[in-house]
DNA sequence: ATTTATACTAACCAAAAAGAGAGTGTGGGC
DNA sequence: GCCCACACTCTCTTTTTGGTTAGTATAAAT
């Protein structure tokens, strides 16, 4: 996208848009929709254990968001110990594809901000 | 990206792009982003105008943290009243390349989504 | 002499987010 | 009879985030 080249017309449309990016520009949503992306249906735990660092509150929370969002399904095995699977919506699929550009710009630029970072701390 | 399509070997470098990802993935540098993208260079009130609803403060931390990440570059001239100008640098605008299929899918989906949490919500 | 404009910084406070840890339900294995 | 597994939920505490307000420097305009 360069300069001026997308724009919209309606402020409203804006806010709109605005939030939805709040809202799904979240750091876990992100990975969790990157690991189903890449992994397809996960349980619980298997998406815990694909995710270093998630503790287990953040991740009932994030996938209820994705699941209220409409980014995945949340199917429930009536079995004992539960089962519940995870996977994602054809729209969240469409939202994977559309962060992929960011993910890849991440593993290009990783040693740019670093440098980045580094000279401006050193100043 | 469709279902294992994209994978990284290394669990360290995994871990790093996490933390790129948790750090750029906050609405108001995605925001900001969008909007030097759009209209160039600007400077700091001409920001805080075309984004409403960020406080100063947030406005400020924003920009430093961008800067600091070499996204944007920081030009403040020496006169009176104070003016000082950012505009993205390349690495900034690549950046917003990327994030573009987002905005792009955010724009496309609002519908769907606040279609997906109604259903979600009334149940 | 006073006001104005700009781009901040600093201090304080409230609110929200996040982490830790304990508790829950229940059928099957020991 | 007891423990385990799994996917939570609840509560408590700490951390982070964000808003608000006040202050700063200084030249030009009034």
């Amino acid at each position: 996208m360069g300069n001026g080249e997308w724009h919209n017309a309606d402020p409203r449309v804006d806010a709109l848009v605005y939030d939805l990016i709040g809202a799904i520009a979240d750091k876990w949503s992100m990975i969790v929709l990157e690991t189903l992306d890449e992994q397809g249906e996960l349980r619980f735990t298997q998406i815990s254990k694909a995710i270093p660092g998630i503790s287990q509150k953040m991740l009932t929370q994030t996938m209820r968001r994705m699941e209220r969002d409409g980014l995945v399904t949340r199917t429930v095995h009536a079995v004992v110990p539960p089962r519940v699977d995870y996977r994602l919506t054809p729209l969240g699929e469409s939202l994977g594809e559309a962060f992929c550009g960011v993910w890849l710009w991440a593993e290009a630029n990783l040693d740019a901000v670093s440098k980045a970072r580094a000279g401006f701390d050193g100043r």
